[in-house]
DNA sequence: ATTTAATTGTTGTGCATATCAACAGTAATG
DNA sequence: CATTACTGTTGATATGCACAACAATTAAAT
C-alpha cells in the first residue's frame, strides 16, 4: 500500500500523469488536502499512543484551563453545537478523567471539572502533543513556522466573518 | 511564565475570557480550524450557486482533463477510497455531466467520458470557483498568498508520506 | 491449461462528526 | 403570574472515511 512517492519509473500510468488542473490552482484545495493529511496523522498518532483524538484533547485543554464551565459554553468554545458535547463528556467521565458536577448557582447546568487522574493523563498528552507539533511542522524554518500560524489565523478569522 | 495573552478588547463577554491553553499553541488547531471555516464557506458558496460540493468538482476537473480514467484511478489522485466514488459518480452521471463508458481495454473497470453538457457547466463553476478563491485569499498579499500555497503543498506532502 | 492471486465496481457496515428539532427542567424577564 | 429564554439530553439525519466482502474479470504462477 505504500505510495513511494517522486519515482516516475513506477510502472502505474494513473498516479503521476494526471492533471490535475485547475483544482492545483485553489488555495482552498491545497489547505484541505493539508488539513487532511495532517488530521489523519495526528489522530492516528494520538490515538495509539493515548486512545485520544484531537476533539477530545481540545475539550480537555479547555475544562483543564476553564475550571467549572458549562458544557454549552465549552461547546461555544470549540465551535460546536452544544448536543454533540454529550457523548465526548460522557467518554471522558467514563474514563474519569473529567467530572459532571451539579451547579451550585444554576441548576439546570453542570460545572466540568478535572479530576487528578484526567490532569496527570492531560499533562502527559500535552506534552507529547507539543512535542509532536514542533517535529511534524519542522519541515519549516522557525520564520515560517510563525508566518504559517499567522497566516492560518487569519484565514480562519476571515473565514469565520463571512458566516451565513 | 510571563506569557499569558493579553486582554482582547472584548466584544462578546461570556465568549473571549475563555483560556484555550496549549490548543492555541498547536499548529494543526489552527489549520484545521482554518480549512474547517474555509470549507463551510466554499461549500455554502457554491452549494447555493450550482448546487455543486468541492468533491464533486474536483471529480469533475479530473475527469475534464483525464478523459477515460477509470474510477479507482480517479480515487486514487483525489486521495480517497474507490468506494466513495460511487456515489459520487452516480450523482453526477445523474446530472448527465459525466458518463460511464466501458472500457474497449478491461471490461471490469468503466472508463469515464465527460458530456458536452458536462463541460459547459464546469467552465462556468471552473471560473467561479477562480474568481472566489482570488477574492476570499486577497486578504494576503501576493507574496504571501504565493507563500502559503508553497507551505501547504509542503505540509500535504509530509504528511502524506508518514501515512501507514 | 489450470489453478491461484489480484483488481474492478459495487454494496454494506461501522465510526466519528455535524446539524437540527424537540423535550423536560430550570432560570430570567415582563 | 405568564411568557420567554436557556440547560442538558435524545433522536433523526447527513456526511465523510475506512474497511470488509462480493461477483465479475484479468493477471500471474505453476
Amino acid at each position: 500500500m505504500g505510495f513511494a512517492v517522486k519515482t516516475d519509473d513506477d510502472a502505474k500510468p494513473g498516479d503521476a500523469d494526471i492533471d490535475f488542473g485547475t483544482l492545483h490552482e485553489l488555495t482552498g484545495y491545497w489547505l484541505r488536502r493539508a488539513q487532511l493529511n495532517t488530521y489523519r496523522n495526528v489522530r492516528n498518532f494520538f490515538f495509539d499512543e493515548f486512545e485520544m483524538t484531537p476533539g477530545l484533547f481540545g475539550v480537555l485543554e479547555i475544562v483543564f484551563r476553564n475550571p467549572g464551565l458549562t458544557q454549552t459554553a465549552v461547546a461555544n468554545a470549540m465551535g460546536n453545537d452544544r448536543s454533540a458535547m454529550v457523548a465526548i463528556i460522557d467518554k471522558l467521565e467514563k474514563r474519569g478523567l473529567i467530572e459532571r458536577r451539579p451547579s451550585p448557582v444554576d441548576r439546570r447546568s453542570k460545572a466540568l471539572y478535572m479530576t487528578t487522574q484526567g490532569e496527570a493523563f492531560q499533562a502527559r498528552v500535552r506534552s507529547r502533543a507539543l512535542q509532536h507539533n514542533q517535529q511534524f511542522f519542522d519541515l519549516l524554518t522557525v520564520e515560517e513556522h510563525q508566518q504559517f500560524v499567522d497566516m492560518l489565523k487569519r484565514v480562519a478569522e476571515r473565514a469565520d466573518e463571512s458566516r451565513c
